[in-house]
RNA sequence: GGUGAUGUAGCUCAGAUGGUCAGAGCGGCGGACUCAUAACCCGCAGGUCGGUGGUUCAAUUCCACCCAUCACCA
């Protein structure tokens, strides 16, 4: 192998307004398989990431939610930390944007930037909301659009006729917040002279071996002439203020690539072997890739290295962009409960099969990717357990039994066994250049021939002869030992597994080269089940459980306990009776306008019978506060509460003690 | 609207500077086997390679236009 090389890998960082699902795992999964392959590699690489924790969606969702943005991050950022290592995805350090750290360096570059000459302020109309006294972002203007007249339009571009256009274009604005009309209002903004980086970002581009269709994208903005960059927003907004100024803050964009700086320099103060700068100053012998998704290549591929560069750090040695994922061909929709998070996929299989199908499926290239349920079903079931755990599984056994777990002390057949040696190269190749789906492919041809090779050998016959006893030993060696190699090429992708397989080939770590050297004369446990089929069961529970519109499925059937998790997906509220009235054309219902802490829902309750309009309002109930809305003939149900009883007269409400306010959570 | 990408057997995807380039895996069908998590092995697939024109001796592979899907437009 080559000498050691020095790799610092980061995803991108998720915007944490909520829960991870199975569109972001695509990138976490592609470059944690990527990040293990460097380690496999004896080389030494650092995956950092952070929770991307600021701007205006985050700000305006804890105000909704009644909570500080640092909480709502936080809470958010704990689901991703879990889903993450749930996933096996393996960072050697998870931070945050919102960090001394990441002020600090965010600072830094802007002084730097400056002093050098690049920053300077403007004035720009922008979109205000009078009664919340705050400039608007585009997407938080709604109206009709100005060329095909279509309603209720965001202020930046049509979904019907897809032309853009600005917020004061729009007819009859609103503001999503307050729902009033915004005016157009002045305001200073701080720019970044991106305009004067195109020649520098134009070699950047060539140095940095980009994919085809990433270059393809550059050059379309470079031949649109590069604009200057707003990094400043106005008051309120939660993000880094800008040094000298009372109610100016750092864009979003602008500090969130920092955070890759900031993850690295706060595992820094943990690794006292790590320096900072010789990873992140000009002629560091550092690689720095950024793995990110095709969305946000302008931010990654123009502004990032014009930043760094301008501010006297390194730029990245290369970034690698991804394509989207769709579910059954289509995008996510939780309506169709194909918008899985994270978790619930957790909850339903196993993540080595996710690992392993993304594998399959990706490539180096923006090509968006399908996660094809019943195709998922077949190919993990096939590829993996068919095809590779079954190679073992068909050995092992003989081994176990026959041989008191011993391995021959020679292979039969070493040409065969060469095959296996002499992938090693190529595959490990593949990995490198990220062809993951060509990677999975060859190893698999290789399992087709160790398959194959058992087959003709047919120990099973071979045993009941007492001649040729020694030579089911040795069959069975070759087939364990083509196992094994496999299972070292795709510890990257599905490291749970190989652990498992490692263990049971009593061996204590594995490196790529092992793959290359057979395991003989060594004494195996029994073989266990290294992975389990999946059953379709479980996917369309895990179908059913992402399904909002509908209500979760009956699942007590087969089991009549529930787990915490379950309990905790009933999402309980206080809340307090506001109006009730009686339903007209309706005997049972009544109408309750809820508030729920902070917001009111109407929810229509079968107690008629037993209560009086009059006497509801003001008290306090339990509801179930994430049931999907039901549309009755009514109306439109936004929820359910609790009550006790048969029905009809005999309908008992339940009341929390004194004390309990609208909007608390009950568990 | 502009720009870029994608569109190949039921499903998921390979493929070539234009001429054995019409392929693999899964599914399906037939057979064999019984060591193995009903796994594995052998055989069978005739899909106008999104549509329409054009260039060429020859195009799925080049060009133009059109349609569909995805993304970006700071």
């Amino acid at each position: 192998m080559s000498q050691q090389r020095k790799i610092l890998v980061t995803s991108a960082l998720p915007y944490v307004n909520g829960s991870p699902h199975m569109g972001h795992l695509v990138e976490y999964l592609q470059t944690d398989i990527w990040v293990r392959f460097q380690k496999l590699r004896g080389h030494d690489c650092i995956y950092v990431c952070a929770s991307d924790a600021h701007g205006t969606p985050i700000m305006l969702k804890a105000r909704e939610m009644g909570i500080t943005p640092e909480a709502l991050t936080e809470g958010y950022s704990a689901e991703f930390a879990n889903d993450f290592r749930d996933f096996g995805i393996e960072f050697d350090n998870y931070h945050t944007t919102h960090s001394p750290e990441n002020e600090a360096l965010v600072t830094e570059i802007f002084e730097a930037l400056r002093k050098k000459g690049d920053i300077y302020t403007r004035t720009i109309e922008q979109a205000y909301d009078e009664k919340e006294r705050m400039f608007l972002p585009d997407r938080f203007v709604r109206g009709t659009c100005p060329f095909c007249k279509t309603e209720d339009q965001y202020g930046d571009a049509c979904e019907n006729c897809s032309k853009t256009y600005t917020p004061a274009d729009l007819i009859d604005p609103v503001s999503v917040i307050s729902g009033t009309a915004p005016v157009m209002r002045e305001s200073e903004h701080y720019f970044f002279k991106l305009s004067e980086y195109g020649d520098r970002l134009r070699a950047w581009m060539t140095d940095a071996t980009l994919d085809k269709n990433v270059v393809a994208k550059l050059n379309e903005w470079f031949d649109a002439g590069l604009q200057d960059w707003d990094i400043s927003r106005d008051a309120p907004y939660f993000g880094f203020r800008i040094p000298g100024t009372d109610d100016k803050y750092f864009y979003v964009w602008l500090d969130a690539p920092v955070g890759y700086m900031a993850s690295f320099m706060n595992l820094c103060g943990r690794r006292k072997d790590l320096d900072f700068d010789a990873y992140w100053r000009p002629g560091s012998d550092v690689e720095v890739y950024h793995f990110i998704g095709k969305d946000i290549m302008y931010f990654h591929t123009l502004f990032w290295p014009a930043v760094l560069g301008g501010a006297g750090f390194r730029t990245p040695t290369s970034v690698f962009a991804h394509g989207f994922l769709t579910v059954n061909g289509q995008k996510m929709s939780k309506s169709r409960g194909t918008f899985i998070k994270a978790r619930t996929y957790l909850d339903n299989l196993d993540p080595s099969f996710l690992r392993y199908y993304y594998a399959a499926k990706l490539g180096p290239t923006i090509e968006d990717i399908d996660l094809n349920l019943e195709d998922f079903i077949a190919r993990v079931n096939s590829d993996l357990v068919g095809k590779l755990i079954n190679i073992a599984s068909r050995c092992a056994g003989f081994i176990n039994k026959r041989f008191d777990g011993r391995l021959a002390d020679r292979l039969p057949d070493e040409n065969l066994f060469a095959d296996f040696q002499g992938a090693a190269d190529s595959i490990a190749l593949l990995y490198e250049r990220r062809e993951y789906s060509k990677a999975m492919r060859s190893i698999m041809a290789l399992a087709d021939k160790a398959n194959r090779y058992i087959d003709e050998h047919k120990p099973w016959v071979m045993i009941k002869d007492a001649d040729r006893i020694a030579d089911v030993q040795l069959v069975c060696t070759q087939g364990l030992n083509m196992f094994r190699s496999l299972i070292i090429y795709l510890s990257p992708v599905i490291p749970a597994v190989a652990a498992s397989a490692r263990r049971f080939l009593n061996e204590e770590r594995w490196q790529w080269q092992d793959a290359t050297s057979p395991l003989l004369a060594a004494t195996l446990p029994r073989f266990e089940p290294l992975l389990t089929r999946v059953e379709p069961d479980q996917v369309t529970r895990m179908i059913e459980q992402s399904q909002e519109s509908q209500p979760v499925p009956d699942t007590t059937a087969d089991d009549d306990t529930i787990s915490i998790d379950d309990f905790m997906n009933v999402d309980l509220r206080i809340a307090r009776i506001e109006k009730a009235e009686s339903v007209e054309g309706a005997d049972k219902l009544l109408a309750l306008t809820l508030d729920v802490g902070g917001s009111t829902r109407q929810v229509f309750a079968g107690i008629k019978a037993a209560y009086d309009p009059e006497s509801l309002p003001g008290r306090h109930v339990v509801v179930v506060a994430n049931l999907a809305p039901r549309k009755m003939r009514f109306g439109v149900s936004e929820g359910m509460v609790l009550a006790a009883g048969p029905g009809g007269e005999d309908i008992f409400l339940l009341s929390p003690d004194d004390g309990a306010r609208a909007g608390m959570r009950v568990k």
